[in-house]
RNA sequence: CGGAGCGUAGCGCAGUCUGGUAGCGCGUUUGCUUCGGGAGCAAAAGGCCGCGGGUUCAAAUCCCGCCGCUCCGACCA
């Protein structure tokens, strides 16, 4: 393909409205153009990588036993109302009303939709098991795009859904799925690690998130460099050493305190955070509860929210607080609050003694001396906070480190929750009527793109791994109106597409320097150049774009198919 | 949804406070000279100054309303 025959646009300067590298480069490399807030056209460029990880995913999902489907981007409201989750879902769906008021959304995912299409299809065991996926745009109202391709309101993905007779083929689907992720990822040049997760609604249903590691990263990731254990922060568990204090010797006194904040309290009474327990209070399905945690540490929603088996999960209202503690915000404790609500606290607070606490009195007043073991009464000590780093690995004898994570895909034990609601049922060999036992596993195929890039790129542009480039190698035409230095390239280039390696001539009327800085910027694994002086002098350059710009080598045309083949095989994946 | 900021040429920005001929850099077009890491000179094209209303002799500039975008926060099966 020739530079001049494709539409191409490079910018010099970066955009104003990109914030991290990744998304910088995606603009200035013309691999995307911004249409509005979150929504983004693929430039030809673009395009070719992202069908390429396409072709990657559609290969590993199809060895993987999986058949390819397709489903309606537009979902009747009746699949979402027969789990509950049109309204679930709330604002972040888009929904919308046909000219004859029918609802229906664009789809943010697809278990109900392909939950109903399976069990159209299959009534027999013999049926089972079966997965199936799609590459298939989906949408969601996000309150707040960013980064590009990162969180957009329209994204490529590639969603699987595995459907089973009983648990443990649900399992093999699962560590099947799994595998392929690896594969995938891989291929792609891409390093995702597995780390376990929040099952979100699903309870304790075993799942896994592949995170690329990346300062730019959105999700939190508890990382123990010990055993290797990899949590999302929302799901890390940590070990607790058991509470050292001594049980409290003094009085349980009031302390006039004008000092809200743990900072604040700090500064006023000289103390460090952790003798400190702040107490939270929050509506679970409308119900007051409370939480306590130590001053240095943060309270764990998602935790606190399963713990208490809750539906709807917020933080309280100024008001509600006042109702149920009888004090001002910022003096709530554990201590006898006025209205007698369940008052859970964190395994780090069991035997805690000496702490200073909210007095839940009219006034700026707090507890000091608090003994929880002898002061309050805790319905139930539980880990409910986030891990921190320094936190002890819960597996091993290793401390945590937290790391920032681009989550690019998920594998999840979905159960029968789907299945039952739509009454997804085959017959067993007994003619017995068995519930289905679901999977669903996504990738997020454009944000895989971008992840690739931030993961990968240096001050010059992007560095592709070749599996995804958007073409393998770029010949640099120096002197595009030379007959003859043109023919080499075309001739080069002709071979190396007979060898299947797709290749861009940059046969622009420019120079040098402007076809060296765009090949850097867009990143394409080998840069040949082909120009009067170099054939004169011996031939071809070669070069890799992941290595130093001096290491070049010059080949004679004849030799430089073999020359090139062996540089891609070199290059990053 | 709260807080902050920004909408001026394809892109990046100045001009707005203090109303008076629409500007700069990059990019684009043409010519000449250059030619191995984003060249130089010359000429040129390109604007509903986000939209609507108001004030004024006169509005990119002041006032009101709306829309859009970005950042921080909240939110994120």
């Amino acid at each position: 393909m020739k530079w001049t025959k494709m539409l191409i646009q490079t910018l010099r300067e970066t955009p104003a409205d990109a914030e991290i590298d990744s998304h910088k480069l995606l603009v200035r490399a013309g691999l995307v153009r911004k249409v509005a807030g979150g929504l983004y056209s693929y430039m030809p460029l673009g395009m070719r990588s992202l069908k390429k990880i396409q072709q990657i995913v559609r290969e590993e999902m199809d060895r993987a036993g999986a058949q390819e489907i397709v489903m309606p981007i537009l979902q009747p409201a009746e699949l979402w109302k027969t789990t509950g989750r049109w309204d679930a879902m709330g604002p972040n769906m888009f929904k919308l009303r046909d000219r004859s008021e029918r609802e229906a959304a664009l789809g943010p995912t697809a278990e109900e939709e392909v939950t109903d299409f399976i069990k159209g299809i299959v009534s027999s065991y013999r049926q089972l098991p079966v997965t199936v996926y799609q590459i298939q745009w989906k949408f969601r109202d996000e309150t707040r795009p960013r980064f590009g391709l990162m969180r957009s309101k329209e994204f490529l993905m590639k969603d699987a859904y595995s459907f089973d007779v009983d648990a443990d083929a649900a399992d093999k689907s699962y560590w099947n799925m799994y595998h392929a992720y690896e594969r995938i990822y891989e291929r792609c040049g891409l390093k995702a690690v597995p780390v376990q997760a929040d099952g979100g609604d699903m309870g304790d249903s075993l799942t896994h998130e592949f995170h690329v590691l990346a300062d730019a990263g959105e999700d939190g990731i508890a990382w123990c460099p010990k055993c290797g254990y990899a949590a999302n922060l929302e799901a890390a568990e940590k070990r607790f050493e058991p509470c050292a204090a001594e049980p409290c010797t003094e009085p349980l006194a009031e302390a006039p305190t004008p000092a809200k904040t743990i900072e604040d309290m700090v500064k006023f009474f000289g103390v460090g955070p952790e003798k400190m327990a702040k107490t939270l209070v929050y509506l679970a399905d409308g119900k007051p509860v409370m939480f306590c945690v130590r001053g240095d540490r943060e309270l764990n929603e998602v935790k606190a929210k399963r713990l208490v088996c809750a539906k709807t999960f917020a933080l309280a209202d100024f008001s509600t607080v006042r109702e149920v503690t009888g004090a001002p915000i910022g003096y709530a404790g554990p201590v006898k609050p006025k209205i007698d609500v369940p008052i859970y606290a964190d395994l780090e607070l069991e035997g805690a003694s000496g702490m200073l606490t909210g007095a839940n009195l009219d006034g700026e007043i707090d507890y000091k001396n608090v003994d929880f073991a002898r002061d309050c009464k805790i319905a139930k000590y539980a880990d409910i906070t986030i891990a921190q780093a320094g936190d002890k690995c819960a597996h091993c004898d290793g401390t945590l480190e937290i790391k920032r994570g681009i989550e690019v895909g998920q594998v999840f034990k979905l159960g029968t929750k789907y299945s039952k609601a739509f009454n997804a049922v085959y017959k067993n060999d007994a003619l017995e009527e068995k519930v289905m036992i679901m999977g669903c596993y996504g990738v997020g195929v454009s944000r895989t793109l971008q992840a690739i890039i931030e993961q990968s790129h240096d001050k010059d542009g992007i560095v592709w791994p070749a599996s995804v480039a958007p073409f393998q190698v770029v010949i640099d035409l120096l002197d595009p109106q030379e007959a003859e230095v043109a023919q080499v390239a075309s001739d080069l280039e002709a071979a190396l597409e007979a060898a299947g390696i797709d290749t861009l001539v940059d046969d622009r009327e420019e120079r040098p320097g402007v076809k060296f800085k765009d090949a850097d910027l867009i990143g394409f694994p080998v840069r040949v150049v082909v120009g009067a002086k170099g054939l004169k002098s011996g031939g071809v350059e070669i070069k890799r774009r992941d290595e130093d710009k001096t290491k070049t080598r010059i080949v004679a045309p004849e030799a430089a198919l073999d020359a090139i083949r062996q540089a891609l095989g070199q290059s990053k994946s």
